[in-house]
DNA sequence: CAAGCGATGTGAGCGCGCTCATTTTTTTCT
DNA sequence: AGAAAAAAATGAGCGCGCTCACATCGCTTG
């Protein structure tokens, strides 16, 4: 029970590097599952005992570099910074860890990031929306905007987000510079947001 | 050539009503090319002599509902409106055009409209987008906002229209009000935006 | 150690979107 | 009208993601 335990830590963790290596090499769309399983040494259906789909890999390494973002963030938050400031910096970590696979994720995000795709409750992408949302959530109340967020907010911090993180994947700009103005004038918005809701609350679903 | 230009404007509409009653009986996953051609009474193979991929008649559809709304509005626009109202109008219209194939067509949707996948120059989505862009700007620019606008402004819009419509493809509230909410809210932040980069132009692209 | 049993691995096979060599239909030319 | 060329339709077939009936492993028990 231990031994396998381990043994099948290890072979998720070899499912995950052969993906991400032959992500790289033949980009999302070329790279088929077989191939995934015959670099990783197991058999195709071996594959799906691990993850329940294609995309569910591609989930699971955009989760664990904004999870290391997540631990990354100081803990004690504010200090004298702006809400802003503080979901900026955890933004930027979190698409900073991903960027070694940022050209090649960027059309598996397609399926698990849409907010069309919610359809599917336990969609791999959900996992990571919720738990995104948990920490901003968490956050957003640490600088005095006391929760529950309305549903139009969160929809709107959704929204703005994957607005910057599709940019990102496809931004060209030296360092990036675009995402950093997109993600600045998006937080700001949301950040409007708040504000209004916290005046008039107008647009919760009673 | 008078005669086959006419069959082949059948054909497609044939095909287009076709997959509009299959989607709505077995939702967008569930039908396949194969069911939609034997139901416009043509072989496989010649489905795609009309649409290149399955999602473009989709696409097809939205388009034609969207081009519907921008027939309605009218040409003169303003007449004391806002620049939110007005928006406001075409955008609830577009969805109006939309509403028998809300619920099957969302799915689709994650495909045609996600800004992930950017990367096919002339995707089906691509002609949507663009001619949705264009639309705007001129509504925009004839509300005293002269053009052109910075990239980051259009891709705030872009983005926000993309939450407004996939929330409205899942929002079962009585008469949408709830979209009617978040598409309003959208609205005010992104004329907040363009009131932003109107006075300092800090995130356009040099 | 052997027998039993749950957990794990396996790969042939399914149904899908889509392709393309071929056949069939339509148009053009004399 | 008939022959040649162009356009359109066809469906067997391909490669994909994913499934599932079965084989294999490794642990527990007498």
């Amino acid at each position: 029970m231990r031994i396998t335990a381990v043994a099948k830590a290890e072979t998720r963790q070899r499912i995950l590097d052969a993906a991400a290596s032959q992500f790289k090499i033949d980009g999302w769309q070329n790279t088929t599952t077989r191939d995934i399983a015959m670099a990783a040494g197991i058999a195709t259906g071996t594959l799906f005992n691990y993850f329940p789909t294609k995309e569910a890999i591609a989930a699971a390494l955009i989760a664990e570099g904004f999870d290391r973002a997540y631990e990354e963030f100081p803990i004690g938050r504010i200090e004298g910074n702006t809400l802003e400031a503080d979901l900026f910096t955890l933004i930027m970590s979190g698409l900073g860890n991903l960027r070694d696979f940022r050209k090649f994720l960027a059309p598996a995000c397609e399926t698990i990031f849409s907010p069309l795709a919610r359809q599917s409750p336990e969609s791999s992408g959900d996992a990571i929306r919720v738990n995104h949302l948990e920490i901003v959530e968490e956050i957003v109340n640490a600088h005095g905007f006391p929760g529950p967020r309305s549903p139009v907010a969160i929809q709107l911090y959704w929204t703005l987000f994957l607005g910057v993180f599709a940019f990102w994947a496809a931004d060209d700009s030296p360092g990036q510079e675009d995402t950093l103005a997109l993600l600045d004038q998006s937080l700001k918005l949301f950040v409007t947001t708040l504000g209004m809701n916290q005046e008039k609350e107008t647009y919760g679903r009673k």
